[in-house]
DNA sequence: GATTGACTAGACTAAACAGTCAACTATTCA
DNA sequence: TGAATAGTTGACTGTTTAGTCTAGTCAATC
């Protein structure tokens, strides 16, 4: 019954784009409204506000985009290693892509977004959301670096903690591209990471394809 | 002739202070002046604008903090990569000792602020004193990355592109710490460093005091 | 002790901003 | 067909904001 929309769509695309582009307090309501075609009326509509419309936009981007590519890349028919190498060759290609469309290196929108909210009490439900994505990301990670462990490619180690440090080599350098709007310091990626998780033989696994 | 004023360094320190703990478009030129007991025409008779401010502020934390105290640490006079360790194990305990003391942890500055404003055009200012602000400290790991390879205590590389490498890690990990509010995740930094820049022992070394 | 230059005070303007609301429109199902 | 549901519109309110401007205060110098 009554109309179908597309509009609370097209405010979280507006939303991640504009948030991603500039940043999330340099953007304001009417911005995104701008952008996504729709007035101020139907923007409450759908949202509360611009942190209820960012932590929906965040999960509807996880849903839609991150888990369904990590599923695949983290999957377990793929060797450990590769799981990890592979998704970072992923990383720099399409920072390379985004650079090429949108001139600009735009780097991790929820690392962005992270490190703009987290200390602000009023954003607390940013904050958590994106911490909760962090900690999905993680597993992957982890559970990866724990299979690596049983087939004994990598040094014995704390799977947790390992994740959590890869993580940071990834998000750290990700962070440095897009300040220096350079894609070039994600190529060796995959070697790096191998190196901080300790696999055993790191440039051979690092170049070998998925 | 005529007075003189602090007020203008006052205005340096409440604005990194609040940027620090909040965010860079999250904070007014009104919240700075009143931090800094600062009146609006004060403000505008020292600064353009706030990201003015900014640009003032970052150059005057570099001079009168860091550069003091990466000089220290990165001397000649101390071993390559117990500059490395040392800095590193410093950041540690200064993120814990900000948790102690503001009640969170704040990570880094620059990062946080090079993030929000680097895709900003408004704030081109900003963000190219932050990109010569990394630069400047990439140069300190670079020279201690070189020298280590002078002494034949890492594995044969390219000094620049591991600097880079390395500051990405630094960073990431201290941006984590910040969104998980967490400081046990650098405790790991001194070890990680090592085996990022294919240092030929890493736990020991890492373990070394300076 | 008068002059000059450095700084302060805070009222003011205009624009941007978040958020509200009541009237309106399109779609669906009974 | 028509009532109920779902979504749209844009004008409106009050607040916050950046930035300006004028009148003034204070301290050094001659």
């Amino acid at each position: 019954m009554g109309r179908t929309s597309d509009a609370n769509e097209r405010l979280m695309n507006a939303a991640l784009d504009l948030i991603w582009g500039e940043s999330y307090g340099g953007v304001t309501i009417d911005d995104i409204c701008k952008r996504a075609d729709v007035k101020k009326g139907s923007f409450y509509y759908f949202f509360s506000s611009k942190s209820d419309l960012a932590v929906k936009a965040l999960e509807h981007m996880w849903s839609s985009e991150s888990k369904p590519l990590l599923d695949g890349m983290f999957s377990s028919s793929v060797e450990p290693l590769s799981r990890i190498t592979t998704y970072l060759r992923h990383i720099h290609t399409r920072q390379a892509e985004i650079k090429a469309k949108y001139g600009r290196v735009l780097g991790c929108p929820v690392v962005a977004l992270g490190t703009e909210t987290c200390t602000c009490e009023e954003e607390k439900a940013v904050g958590d959301k994106i911490r909760e994505m962090f900690a999905r990301k993680r597993r992957y990670y982890e559970s990866a670096i724990r299979d690596a462990l049983a087939e004994g490619s990598i040094e014995p180690c704390d799977p947790a903690a390992k994740a959590v440090a890869l993580a940071g080599l990834i998000e750290g350098l990700i962070v440095q591209a897009r300040i220096l709007d350079d894609t070039e310091i994600l190529r060796n990626l995959p070697d790096l990471a191998l190196r901080v998780i300790g696999a055993k033989t790191t440039s051979q696994a690092a170049a070998t394809s998925a």
